[in-house]
DNA sequence: GAAACGTGGAA
DNA sequence: TTTCCAAGTTT
């Protein structure tokens, strides 16, 4: 007997949007695919997939490259953390694997960065493994249609999960039924605004018929951004300027960045006692530009000062690099907005 | 298990 | 201008 899920999978075998990750089914393409799409938008993650691809076209060539060269495909994406991982798990199935992707769910979820969902994703689509993905779309679309609200890695959700897709994997490959479940709760069940006028099982749903679909999902309460207060310091002369590499093991790592003084509260800075700003022979200092930086956890308000010195002298692990050559480097987007805004500025004081 | 971890688009 | 995220994972 097909179930709702058998339906929502032959509506999206006729109506599934034309993805490039859906191409191929190789582990490696998927997985590239499957960690871009990481608490990223499809709309985001198509430029990424495609330049990440043709960069790094196999395992062998992603586990070849240096950590710059990954960060740089993945500037501007976000949660640079999965781009480190790839690359690290890259290089543990070129040298523990033979280059061979692990063919199992259990095999896979060991691989760094990949988790419940992305390894059942990679298993069942690459593999034909009957493992079922629970993701956004999963947790939503479940909730609506038995009318419950289910918490976070809520043990009933995964069982109704894979007793409903256990029946629609009857008829339908497991990864096509994985699929079915997040194009639809992307395109039709979306969180507002669902499009039950063109749902194929809204007669089986419990949530339309009793009028409760807006009740789903159910809005948890946000807290409160913290903000932090940013000093970045283009230290320059003769077009030249400092710049590192973060190493420390939080946000950004080992991306590039200006010299940086972090403060919790807005207040003035004592620029004399910037341990590099004092050994400094400063000829002119002033403050470009603040700026605003929403991050999913905080608010970062950034304030470039312009320090133009006599001598660019080498300090400690700071790189000494021409201003052109900066958005070589990979950079974050509050980085990549302040160099927009002092691009601007230089172009208006020459 | 709560918090950390980015970004850009939609309402 | 705010708010809310979007195909999660790690610590």
């Amino acid at each position: 007997m097909k179930n709702w899920l058998s339906f929502l999978t032959e509506w999206y075998i006729e109506n599934q949007r034309d993805l490039p990750w859906r191409k191929s089914q190789h582990p490696y393409n998927v997985w590239v695919s499957e960690v871009i799409l990481q608490q990223t938008r499809v709309d985001q993650a198509l430029n990424y997939y495609h330049n990440f691809i043709q960069t790094f076209p196999d395992i062998y060539s992603l586990a070849a490259a240096s950590v710059d060269d990954v960060l740089r495909v993945w500037k501007g994406l976000g949660y640079y953390r999965r781009a480190l991982n790839m690359h690290e798990t890259a290089n543990v199935i070129v040298s523990q694997h033979n280059g061979i992707f692990p063919k199992t769910y259990n095999e896979i979820i060991k691989l760094r960065g990949v988790g419940k969902y992305t390894a059942a994703a990679i298993a069942s689509i690459s593999f034909n493994e009957k493992v079922y993905v629970i993701d956004g779309n999963v947790h939503r679309i479940f909730s609506r249609f038995y009318a419950k609200a289910f918490s976070k890695n809520d043990k009933s959700l995964e069982q109704l999960v894979e007793a409903d897709a256990q029946l629609a994997t009857k008829y339908y490959s497991p990864g096509d039924v994985n699929q079915a479940m997040m194009e639809f709760g992307a395109t039709i069940c979306k969180p507002s605004e669902p499009l039950c006028s063109q749902c194929v099982v809204s007669t089986m749903c419990a949530a339309y018929k009793k009028h409760m679909i807006s009740l789903f999902p159910i809005k948890t309460d946000k807290k409160q951004k913290k903000t932090l207060y940013y000093h970045y310091f283009f230290v320059h002369k003769n077009n030249y300027c400092y710049l590192y590499q973060r190493t420390d093991n939080n946000i950004w790592k080992n991306l590039y960045e200006f010299p940086l003084i972090v403060h919790l509260k807005d207040t003035t800075i004592p620029l004399q006692k910037i341990p590099f700003l004092a050994s400094l022979n400063i000829k002119n200092i002033y403050k470009y530009k603040t700026i605003r930086h929403i991050l999913s956890h905080r608010i970062i308000v950034a304030t470039l000062y312009n320090i133009e010195v006599d001598e660019l002298p080498e300090y400690g692990n700071f790189l000494i690099v021409s201003v052109q050559n900066i958005k070589q480097f990979p950079i974050s987007k509050l980085m990549d907005k302040l160099i927009d805004n002092l691009y601007f500025h230089l172009n208006n004081h020459n």
